[in-house]
DNA sequence: GCTTTAAAAAGTAATTT
DNA sequence: AAATTACTTTATAAAGC
């Protein structure tokens, strides 16, 4: 009977100081992504909403804890990559977005498609892209979207695109090159998203 | 217009079936010209038939697996061949053992580009998996038949998981049907 | 869970030429 | 910069770790 309450307290224990690294895990990447508080926080309650239905048993806690701040992200509107996420992460990328996966399936978590729109502030400071830029950046994004151009493609990509194209358009060039590094992608995707654009944009 | 159901093809067809006997993998990659055997990297035994093409994985039950057939004729063919050169390794087969097909991959055009994310709102997202950035196929789950289907923005598709031919076409027609109720095709 | 096998879809990425 | 190779997703059996 001792040694129950023993394992018991060993198991709850364990449990306790699993829940207490998970949050530091979530607070570490958070913090190496630049996030605010907000996204931490809805973060930790995806991972206590994945704990409590025993979503973690078979997985790693990093993995959980990565994927609960990928889909903390993209609730707050102000998403990460997968390749910035495991960037911060020690989980590669395949078993990140394997996670995130499953649990957004499992909590009925419903993400909708992440909206390039998205991106495009955050990319945009980076570069130093003037308030026209991105305004610019966006109108891109939606006119080309509607006409049937983002289906099946990344929305990190079709963002980079749309930006390098506003940035021609508004006499503010920025290098294929410079763009691609923002948004970690490559220039050869950067090439093909914008050609499309500029097509179905009619921009000559 | 052209009926989807008319594109649609036969990719690959996996089927399992087996000798009921005991083998000796070893003596048999020995024997067995062309085929690959690593036991310390996967227990069964590779062996592949030129026509018609397959890929059939032999292991120490006598059990076996074929892979690659486009057709479920082309499956037995290939078997057959797979049969015949285990007797000529004086291994005793019977006449036609039991082949169950286990799943049929196909591929089908619908003839229009889709709006994926109109579809995997439309279709509901608690059905859908759509995550452009890990793949750019919208990935749809289907009860009757129970098969997966893989939506590309092309307007192409895949199906995979079913077990007969007709299931491709009944989802193929489920398909269609939906996305045009949401008014979605066209 | 993983390991291996086959095949399609289309996007992206890493190498090679 | 264009071509090639390779990897992402889906399902499925097999025996064993």
């Amino acid at each position: 009977r001792l040694r129950k309450w023993q394992e018991r307290i060993r198991t709850k224990d364990a449990g306790e100081r699993n829940l207490q690294f998970a949050l530091s895990e979530i607070d570490r990447m958070a913090s190496a992504l630049g996030v605010p508080r907000s996204v931490r926080e809805v973060a930790s309650v995806v991972y206590r909403r994945a704990l409590n239905e025993d979503l973690i048993r078979g997985r790693s806690i990093e993995g959980v804890s990565t994927s609960c701040l990928y889909v903390a992200c993209r609730q707050e509107s102000i998403p990460r990559s997968l390749e910035e996420v495991a960037d911060v992460s020690r989980v590669e990328k395949k078993e990140i977005g394997r996670t995130y996966r499953y649990i957004a399936q499992e909590l009925s978590l419903e993400m909708k498609p992440v909206d390039p729109k998205e991106y495009v502030p955050r990319f945009c400071s980076a570069l130093d892209s003037s308030e026209e830029v991105q305004a610019k950046a966006r109108e891109i994004i939606d006119t080309t979207a509607e006409e049937g151009l983002l289906s099946g493609k990344s929305p990190t990509g079709f963002a980079a695109a749309a930006i390098y194209a506003a940035s021609l358009l508004c006499n503010e060039k920025k290098t294929q090159r410079e763009v691609a590094d923002v948004a970690q992608v490559t220039e050869v995707t950067i090439r093909n998203r914008y050609q499309e654009q500029i097509e179905t944009m009619g921009i000559h | 217009m052209t009926d989807p159901k008319d594109t649609i093809n036969i990719e690959n067809v996996v089927a399992s079936t087996g000798i009921g006997q005991e083998l000796d993998l070893q003596s048999v990659a020995m024997d067995l010209e062309g085929a690959d055997y690593d036991p310390e990297q996967f227990p069964g035994l590779v062996y592949r038939t030129q026509n018609p093409k397959s890929a059939a994985l032999i292991f120490r039950s006598g059990k076996i697996v074929c892979t690659g057939a486009k057709s479920t004729d082309d499956v037995h063919e290939s078997l057959r061949i797979v049969f015949d050169k285990l007797r000529e390794l004086q291994i005793q087969v019977n006449e036609d053992p039991e082949i169950v097909v286990q799943n049929i991959v196909t591929s089908a055009d619908l003839g229009r580009n889709l709006n994926l994310n109109a579809i995997a709102i439309g279709l509901g997202l608690e059905n859908i998996e759509y995550e452009p950035e890990q793949f750019p196929g919208l990935v749809y789950r289907l009860d009757e038949p129970e098969v997966v289907a893989l939506l590309f923005g092309s307007g192409k598709l895949v199906i995979t998981g079913g077990k007969k031919p007709e299931d491709a076409e009944h989802a193929v027609d489920k398909i269609v049907s939906r996305l045009e109720d949401l008014g979605l095709l066209e």
